[in-house]
DNA sequence: TGATTGAATGAACAAGCGTTCATATAGCTG
DNA sequence: CAGCTATATGAACGCTTGTTCATTCAATCA
């Protein structure tokens, strides 16, 4: 994290009528404590939240949430208008995700949406501005 | 929605003993009525989400979240490693995505997390994967 | 008003990402 | 085994996107 806080200084000057050095850099270690509070491994936060964000996979993601039963690819498919493969990929990047489970059946893979997704899309639709 | 469903057909074909023509095109209307049930206003979800998956404005909301009441630029660049002007970038994709309030107070802005960035993270933080 | 400063904005380049096409794998069936 | 089929995987191209640099806007104060 840079260590230029010149402005910062210049916001605490004004917003305490008398600021000493030492208000400063209490205040500098009271936003840098923050940084605790931040989970230390965002990093799955982040893919879920990038897969969850592409077009192709938030739809797959919706239509398994939707359905009462887990999906297979051949019935994604026909309802996401890209090809097969890319049905595939994005079911992969999702399983890695961690918003998917996936189950062998013979020649057919079923997924379906796991928890963590449906959280994800309960947050979004609870929130959704009205409109 | 792509209208080639031949492996569908296959696939019901096997699932159900017996199967007429009758029990197919049932259950692509039952997959495509699943549509009904996702939200058509996904954009939003999907700006929103694709906002918070970037690493520098994921740590930005998780600061606004952490922190007890707002915060403005120059409190939030020291702790972030990035240019003024990419946090400032960073802001404004966050509140077009509906996700910080924006605040003027002099030359000072203030942000704070919206409720729609909260639940996020709160999906996120309750349903990591142990480890 | 002119100077200074916090913040926003525009352009532009590099890096990341999603799709398609081609190919490979795995399971069934004869 | 050979052939077929449902997915998966790899390469590659084109588009999107995040950052930086430079500039502009806006608010305060002399």
């Amino acid at each position: 994290m840079a260590t230029d806080a010149t402005r910062l200084r210049r916001l605490l000057s004004e917003q305490l009528d008398e600021c000493c050095e030492a208000d400063v850099t209490d205040r500098i270690d009271e936003l840098q404590g923050l940084a605790g509070e931040v989970p230390a491994d965002s990093e799955s936060d982040l893919t879920a939240l990038s897969a969850l964000s592409d077009e192709t996979r938030h739809a797959i993601v919706r239509y398994l949430a939707a359905a009462p039963d887990e999906l297979c690819v051949c019935e994604l498919s026909p309802l996401l208008d890209v090809s097969d493969s890319a049905v595939s990929h994005a079911l992969s990047d999702l399983h890695d995700a961690g918003l998917v489970t996936r189950r062998k059946d013979g020649t057919w893979r079923y997924y379906d949406a796991t928890d963590r997704a449906e959280r994800l899309l309960a947050a979004l639709d609870e929130t959704r501005e009205g409109r």
